[in-house]
DNA sequence: GAAGGTGATCTTACGGTGTAAGAGATTGGT
DNA sequence: ACCAATCTCTTACACCGTAAGATCACCTTC
């Protein structure tokens, strides 16, 4: 006896398992899109044909509710935090920008689902804490998780995404004589070297502006 | 000749326009949700076949791109501002929300599709024209557009919506016993009366934020 | 060994989807 | 009255999620 952790079944087994059946949907989610996700071709990727992977995932829906927790299983844990509340923020946030960029078709599934799974309740739990403990009073740092959430959502969506191919950037070659401002802007922006500034500006200011909040509030 | 604007059909004719097949696609999914649209079922909301809208629309997504156009049509076209041009982007905010309450199914379309249709880049022209007068330069100003978008899309989207279901506002009954400062957030953010509140502060903060940035980089 | 039970996998089937191809009907222009 | 253009329908195909049940591989117990 090798390794006792792995069945390896002959014959017809495959030895699937739950995890494998997400990990494998999380890989085609990946790679085709959230779109290029059918309970066929994934059957196909895991060898297997569809129906088998209903042995696993009661329906598509909890096949996208765990693919999603997978993906908040695999970002490091939070651990003990360090500085101060606004490097800890920051730090949050570019967790979040990662762990999306790193899954592009994330972004949709997160919007469409409540969501609600144990890994991203304790993502936010772990936000609430950290802010509690700064001395935001609990239904703001609510507020202020939302709104961080959703500008990594918004950056993240607005195409500032990892593989560079911005959906404004691709539409300078085209016809933007009746925008002109969006053609400058979007020419001028290119000319930056550091595609991650947009967004490490804007979180910058957002932090400044939860400053105010909190000491007006103290 | 009674109303020249309209053609009368007889016999099995229906009339169809390529603005009442929007219209009606639009209704569809803000009754049905984005899910509920589906060509035959569209087809059958005008009294028609399903294929008979392809005479409108070359394809679905063709006519997802037009509902969402036709969104920001019904939408007030820009009128000459007053005011601070913190007003200014909170009018602007304000309005992209309750564009996207009215209309909570294209929130998902906004994300799915690239979304820059003539009408979506007017809009963003017209923030960044704003902006820019205000003193920010260009790139600066698509950030900040990019920023607040997303803040807006984070807020609609988080649950802060109009029929009031917040999706954490129906995990209270459930079990929250692993998240206490979950549990006690949402129970204390519920106490307040005022719905909107949540995102005119995180919205004020922004602002905040972006008037440091402004001030130092000028 | 053989028998039986338990779980994993496959087969088949149904109603839904987007849409390509072409037939049929209605209309306005001449 | 005819034609050409436009609108609408019919049929068909490949794909989708999944319900129901047969089939097969393995483990346990004799």
């Amino acid at each position: 006896m090798s390794s006792q952790g792995e069945r390896v079944p002959r014959g017809r087994r495959v030895g699937l398992t739950r995890s494998k059946v997400l990990s494998a949907a999380l890989e085609t989610i990946d790679r085709d899109g959230l779109q290029g996700l059918s309970m066929r071709r994934l059957g196909a990727a895991l060898g297997v044909e569809a129906m088998t992977i209903y042995h696993y995932v009661p329906n598509k829906d909890a096949l996208l509710d765990g693919v999603l927790e997978e993906v908040f299983r695999r970002s490091q844990p939070p651990e003990p935090w360090t500085g101060s509340w606004q490097e800890q923020l920051r730090a949050y946030a570019r967790r979040l920008v990662d762990l999306l960029q790193a899954h592009p078709g994330i972004v949709l599934l997160m919007l469409q689902r409540p969501a609600l799974t144990s890994q991203t309740l304790g993502m936010m739990e772990y936000g609430l804490k950290m802010l509690h403990e700064a001395g935001f009073p609990l239904p703001r740092a609510l507020q202020l998780i939302h709104a961080l959430v959703g500008l990594v959502i918004g950056h993240v969506a607005a195409g500032g995404a990892a593989d560079g191919h911005d959906r404004l950037g691709r539409l300078v070659q085209e016809d933007l004589s009746a925008f002109p401002l969006i053609g400058r802007a979007v020419s001028e922006a290119a000319a930056e070297t550091n595609l991650e500034e947009p967004f490490e500006t804007a979180l910058a200011a957002m932090i400044r502006g939860f400053e105010t909040d909190l000491s007006t509030s103290a």
